[in-house]
RNA sequence: GUGGGAAUAGCUCAACUGGCAGAGCACCGGACUGUGGCUCCGACGGUUGCGGGUUCGAUUCCCGUUUCCCACCCCA
């Protein structure tokens, strides 16, 4: 048999539901916010990512999904290309590409796939699911005001409790300018050179890799190791604390609860200033629902103007996780609203001429076959959870008038033809 | 990529120390030829993930492999 390929999963429904259920109350909230979709390729050249992400993070040194496209001729070298392992580098590069800094302040989104070749585990594919946004544009358009900052993480806050997210926490730090972080990193390697040797095998790999790393640390004995550590906190310059400072002010003043956490640091290259992370229990190891930052280098690493932006994304397959344990997930499924039943040889016709009236005023109909018998028919209808039941017989087309019976309260009454969509829509 | 656990009917799970592969639910049909849910009866359903090995005999023991789950790395 043939299957799915590792890591990647048919969403079937009612799971599907779900899914529709979240996209439709993330396309409300944006556009509350005035956030416009923008759809970019699933892939783009290897270069994009490798410049945008960063060549040393591990989603472009071991996590693409690359290759080589064919030449047109034969003999000529294709290109690299990759599926996208994240979406914002996308993103910019259109932005890039397209002169959007034209049209002044730009609020974005996309839903979409990402592709990273990962080992799976819950909540993490290698076919997996990103909700994200991103505002951007040139600095006179307000693109790097911390107002920019504290209106994303409000919108954020909205999105998760209108989707009913209860006990979700937001984390939030600041990882300061590219020089903040150089002489943070260098502080950081001196500081650990002489306690490196005390700490566990994990940490003594990542002070040599990704110092950064360390602080993520779990082992009890490095704590008061780590503790002792210099924070990024100590090496930012007068204009960003200035900035993170408005950020927490505006958060406050709108009522929007957050935690500082300066262990908070952020795994790809074009992080700036402010950083954070929305968490929520009962996922395991993998509790970070949402992540995002500013990027003010990007535009320009991209080779495009300067143009300060800050952005996030939602690991969708993570949110809807959480959202089938929580009460609102029940709301998502639409039910037929009702079953036509036809009933005896030659009833299908009449029966999908009255299903394709109803359809016309917005009812979902399912439709049964004239090969049924009527209790098969109920059966059915029952099944499918259908709210009504509207018998296509001789009888009734004789008439004119139908059958209609609410399954749940078993009440049956005959309608006129011009009376069924009102008398179904109506109860 | 590393370490650990798991895999049996559509789903959830049994099967003693190695001895005929089972149940509940679901599905289909009937009891009931124009009235569902409840009940009763019946039918269907399997190369026990895949490939080797040991054995008279393997769902069971061993080796390999694939996938999922958990943790790590890293990250949303």
């Amino acid at each position: 048999m043939i299957k799915a390929i590792r890591g990647t999963r048919d969403l079937l429904p009612p799971e599907t539901a779900l899914w529709n259920f979240v996209e439709s109350a993330v396309r409300d909230v944006f556009r509350a916010y005035n956030f416009q979709e923008i759809r970019t390729p699933i892939f783009e050249s290897t270069e994009l990512f490798a410049r945008g992400v960063g060549e040393d993070t591990d989603i472009v040194a071991k996590e693409m999904y690359t290759w080589e496209d064919r030449g047109r001729a034969a003999s000529e070298k294709g290109q690299s290309l990759t599926l996208r392992p994240e979406n914002t580098a996308g993103v910019v590069r259109a932005y890039i590409e397209h002169d959007l800094w034209q049209c002044g302040l730009n609020k974005l989104y996309y839903i979409g796939p990402q592709f990273r070749r990962e080992r799976p585990q819950k909540g993490r594919y290698r076919q997996f699911y990103q909700i994200g946004a991103e505002v951007i544009g040139p600095p006179s358009a307000g693109s790097e005001s911390p107002a920019r900052d504290a209106e994303v993480l409000e919108m954020l806050a909205t999105l998760l409790d209108r989707l009913g997210i209860a006990g979700w926490n937001l984390e939030l730090n600041s990882v300061g300018c590219p020089n903040d972080r150089a002489a943070f990193n260098e502080a950081l390697r001196k500081a650990l050179e002489p306690v490196v040797g005390k700490m566990c095998a994990d940490c003594q790999r990542r002070a040599v890799t990704n110092p950064l790393r360390v602080f993520d640390c779990k082992v009890p004995e490095d704590q008061p190791i780590i503790d002792a550590l210099p924070r990024i906190g100590q090496f930012l310059d007068e204009g960003c604390w200035k900035h993170f400072d408005a950020v927490q002010e505006i958060l406050t003043r709108v009522g929007v609860r957050f935690s500082l956490n300066d262990r908070l640091v952020r795994g790809l290259d074009y992080y700036t200033r402010t950083a954070f992370e929305f968490t929520h229990g009962a996922l395991g190891a993998q509790n970070a629902i949402l992540g995002g930052g500013r990027y003010d280098g990007l535009s320009e690493a991209l080779g495009g103007p300067a143009a300060p932006g800050i952005g996030f994304a939602i690991g969708e397959d993570r949110l809807v996780m959480s959202l089938q344990e929580s009460a609102s997930a029940e709301a998502a499924v639409r039910k037929p609203d009702v079953y036509v039943a036809p009933l005896g040889a030659g009833m299908n016709a009449e029966a999908a001429r009255l299903a394709r009236e109803l359809r016309r005023h917005d009812l979902a109909v399912e439709l049964g076959d004239e090969s049924f018998r009527l209790k098969k028919s109920f059966e059915a209808a029952t099944k499918a959870g259908a709210k009504y039941i509207l018998i296509v017989g001789e009888n009734e087309v004789k008439a004119d008038a139908f059958a209609v019976k609410n399954l749940a309260t078993g009440e049956q009454v005959a309608v006129a033809r011009g009376e069924l969509a009102r008398r179904i829509q109506g109860e």
